[in-house]
Parts: C-alpha cells; structure tokens; sequence
RNA sequence: GGCCUGGUGGCAGAGUGGUCAUGCAGCGGCCUGCAAAGCCGCGUACGCCGGUUCGAUUCCGACCCAGGCCUCCA
C-alpha cells in the first residue's frame, strides 16, 4: 500500500517515495523553549508521530530528527529577566516540552538536536555559504544574499519584489537587499555568544535548523514537516540555506504543512493571547482526550479549539472504552495493524477518516456476539487505535483514574455499591437511590450492568481531584 | 496591498460528478424499580450567482465572507 503525501512545495498530492529505502529521513521543527508550549503547538508533534509510526511500519529504518531551537531572543529576554543562564531557562522548557508532548503519546524521535550542541556546524555552514558566495559578513553580522539563489520564495509562492513591496522586511544599512536574513549575529557583554570568524556571536533562528537536519539527516532529506505559519520566512531560508550549502542539491524532497489549531476561528497564538496550555490541561483532563482532539481533523485544516470540542473527544472516546471495557474477557493474543485504517493514514494521513473507521470497529465490535467475533473485532479495533496511537489504556483504567493518577478510595466505593445492592434486593429504592447519589456526589457514577454493577469517574472528579492535590 | 488556504446539517469534521461520512449533542422507542450504559429508529447539510453536464455539494468562472503568511509564531 502507498503512501501518499501532500507536498507544499508542488501543492499536490504525491506518492511518497523516499531517497533511500534502507533509510528515511524526516526532519521537523521543534519549539523554542522559553516557555510552556500551548495546545495548538502540540499539534505538530502529535501529527507526525502518527506519520512516523507509519513509516516505521513501512519502512526498515526511520530516522526522525525534531530539535530544540535553545537559543533565541526570547530566552535571552526571559534569563535575563530572572537572572540566570539561559541554559537554566531552556533546560527547564524543553524537559517541560518532552514530559508534556509524552503524555500525548508521543514517542520519542530518533534525535533531538539542541541548536547550542551545533554551533560548529553552524558556523561551518556560514563560512562555506560565504565562500560560495551566497552569504557575507557585514558589521558582525552574517547575510544570506537572497539575490544569490533565483529560486528563493519558491515554497511560498513569492517573489523577493513582493517581500520589499510588503515593506515589513527589516531595512538595515548592512544589508545589501532588504530581504537578506541574517544567519550569525553579533552578541553585546550581556548575551550568550561564540567566538567566530566574525566575532562573538550566535546564529539566527533559521540557520539551526539547516546546520542540525544536515548533520544528522545529510544534505537531502525525504520529509520536513512544521506549521503552515513557518512556511515564510523559515522555510524558505531553510531551503535557501542547505540548497545553496550543499551545491545545490534539493533539501527536502516532501514539504507537509500542518494547519493551525484555532479559538473562534482564530489561530491559537501568544501574540493574541488566545493560548490554553498544555501543562495546564492536562491537569484536568486525560491526555489521550487531547491527543484525539487533535486528530479529529485533518492536518492540513485549521482545527477548532473550545470546550465543547474538548467534551465531544471526551464522549467519543468513552463510547470507545465502554465497548473494550464490555469485551474486557476477551483475550485477543495478536493485534494486527487494521488495513482500513493504515489505508486513511497512508492517504496523506487522513486521521479523520481513520477515526471514522474506528467508530465503524467500535459499533461491530459492541454488536458482536459469538466468542470468535468477539475476539476478532477486538482486535480490529485495537489495531486500528494502535495506528492514532489512541485505545491502548485499559478500559478499567480509563473510566477510573483521574487527571493526575491521583488514589481513589476503591475500597469505599466497593463497599457503597455492595450496601446498594442489598438495599435493592430488599427492594428499599429509597436508600439505593441515597447510595447513588452520595456516590454521584462524591464523583462516581453508577452503571447496573447485567451481571454486575460498574462505576466510572465524572468528569469533575477527574479533574478535581487534581485541584485538591 | 501582495501571496495562499478555505466556506458542509445544532457543534466538530470527512468525502464524492448520480444510494451512506463519522463522532458529539438532540428527539422518539426498547430495556431498567428508577437512572446510567446499551440497543432500535429519526435530520433530505454542502456560502451566493452563473456555466459545463442527462445529472454538481463535488468541475469551471465571477462574487461575497472567513482565516493564514508577508514581523516572533506549531
């Protein structure tokens, strides 16, 4: 089965065919750490963590590369501010970044460069644009020459004349053009910096990411992947950067573009201020929850935030669980990958499409009834999550557990239920109905199953639970 | 202003030239001591105006509207 890719850079969609089977490479852009990140940044790395599952699937070797940009203005803004190295500030946020995106499942990549680790190849990559006549020094400063490379805006669809036209480019007597971007600049006393060959210094945002892709991916890679919003001026000076690095050699073969996650039709972002934090919901919320959130669209699309979006995952996901916790007897020995599914990811990662195959599992799987049955469509449908990285927690777990993982008294609970059970086979409703409800104050809700009566966790208790911690 | 996306039922959100997305919510029924859960049934949505076509939500054109980028931004 295929795999197919939009790819931003031919706005269509492409089979994807990797340079070297033995070996596909993806590179995506990662956060600079200075702070928690939002929900809507959370996005990128949960989307293609379900690309590079399928790959992994696909593929014998996958390498992944997602990096840490460590080094930036706004970290220097916000050491400076508390007085410390900025070290102190992006260690504590790029450890708060990977605890945050692993509670939404998502798996490591295979490297995680930090741009201060690649000053040397940074450095190396400036000197040989120099030399090759596509950047040049000027006033501590380091610039790529626009002019050099006739294919710059290529990605965007935009001419270095409409870029001046726009006239929000940053003039600055040292540059030669004004749509020249800087790739080293000079660093005062106060800011972190490295000796260079045009002072002390340190490198622009965009260089890092051609110098770290290049070291650990090589001159061309198969996939760079990051938010619609970095398409111009990031991506671009990417290109601009390796290609003209490496002598012109393609960087990367597919560009996948993922759409912003927005609040009243507006993207989620710090400068309107519209920002919910991870590190924040996932306090009162179980992530899995998120991570189907943003799954519920496709990646291309801008995405709806609110929460009511929120409770519909919630719900959704519930009826899901309930079906596994029903077939909680059954023992399913092997899950294989659901074919169904992998068809809707392989197809430009159309996880909306999977999901709704999901739901068709969930209903066959409820309405199953032989043992065989039963077993298959339990399968079927773990398979089928296993690919969205989604039903893999036990049902009993999901419905009991709060936000935090914090105790609950089980015991207490048990024996309430025990108590309400005499009450109703001495037929006395009204002291059963006093058990539920203290029980639905306390949090639990009561389900008389056929045989046995289960209970789950409100969604208050699982949040407030965490609250009272 | 330039470049680029998109406008689908109460909400979220797929997809397709000609029976169905899907989920959540809602309504009716079954079940239940009552609830909850589950089951059964129920909605004739594709911005507007033209065009192509036997037939368009789907293709083409105009228009209106929204959003993104052009400055840090996932």
């Amino acid at each position: 089965m295929s795999i197919h890719l939009y790819n931003s850079l031919t706005r269509r969609s492409e089979e994807f065919v990797p340079h070297d089977p033995e070996r596909v490479t993806m590179y995506v852009c990662g956060p600079t750490v200075y702070g928690y990140i939002h929900i809507g940044n959370a996005r990128p790395p949960v989307v293609f963590d379900v690309l590079a599952r399928l790959l992994r699937r696909r593929y014998p070797k996958v390498v992944y590369a997602r990096n840490i940009t460590d080094v930036d203005d706004k970290i220097n803004a916000a050491a400076f501010e508390a007085g410390v190295p900025i070290s102190t500030i992006s260690d504590r946020y790029a450890a708060a970044y990977n605890d945050d995106i692993a509670a939404l499942g998502v798996a490591p990549a295979d490297i995680e460069p930090h741009a201060t680790q690649h000053i040397g190849e940074i450095i190396a990559m400036c000197q040989r644009l120099i030399d090759q006549g596509h950047a040049y020094a000027a006033e501590g400063h380091v610039l790529f020459d626009v002019g050099s490379y006739p294919d710059y805006g290529q990605l965007s669809r935009r001419s270095v004349d409409d870029m001046i036209a726009g006239a929000r480019v940053e003039i600055a007597p040292y540059k030669r053009n004004p749509a020249d971007f800087v790739l080293w600049k000079p660093s005062g006393p106060g800011l972190p910096g490295w000796e260079s060959p045009w002072g002390r210094g340190r490198p622009g945002w965009h260089i890092e990411c051609s110098a770290m892709a290049e070291a650990h991916l090589g001159d061309s890679i198969d996939i760079h992947g990051g938010g619609n919003d970095l398409m111009f001026p990031h991506h671009e000076n990417e290109i601009a950067q390796s290609v003209c690095s490496h002598g012109g050699a393609p960087f990367a073969r597919y560009w996948l573009h993922n759409g912003m996650l927005t609040m009243d039709g507006r993207k989620m972002s710090k400068s309107l201020g519209n920002v919910v934090l991870l590190h924040e919901l996932l306090k009162l919320h179980k992530p899995e929850v998120l991570r189907y959130l943003l799954l519920k669209a496709h990646y291309r699309q801008p995405l709806e935030w609110s929460d009511k979006t929120l409770a519909q995952s919630q719900a959704t996901l519930d009826g899901w669980y309930g079906v596994l916790r029903d077939l909680a007897d059954v023992i399913v020995d092997a899950v294989p990958y659901n074919d169904a599914v992998d068809a809707a990811i392989s197809d430009d990662i159309n996880t909306p499409e999977a999901l709704a195959i999901i739901a068709a599992l969930a209903n066959a799987a409820r309405k199953a009834s032989s043992l065989d049955e039963k077993r298959e469509a339990k399968a079927a449908l773990l398979g089928g999550g296993a690919a969205l990285g989604l039903l893999q927690l036990d049902p009993e777990t999901w419905f009991q557990s709060t936000a935090s993982g914090s105790d609950i008294d089980t015991p207490w609970i048990d024996d309430m239920i025990q108590a309400r059970r005499a009450a109703r086979a001495a037929k006395d409703f009204k002291r059963a109905d006093e058990i539920r409800d203290e029980l639905a104050a306390r949090g639990v809700i009561i389900e008389d199953g056929a045989g046995a009566t289960r209970w789950k966790l409100s969604e208050e208790k699982i949040a407030i639970d965490e609250r009272l911690t």
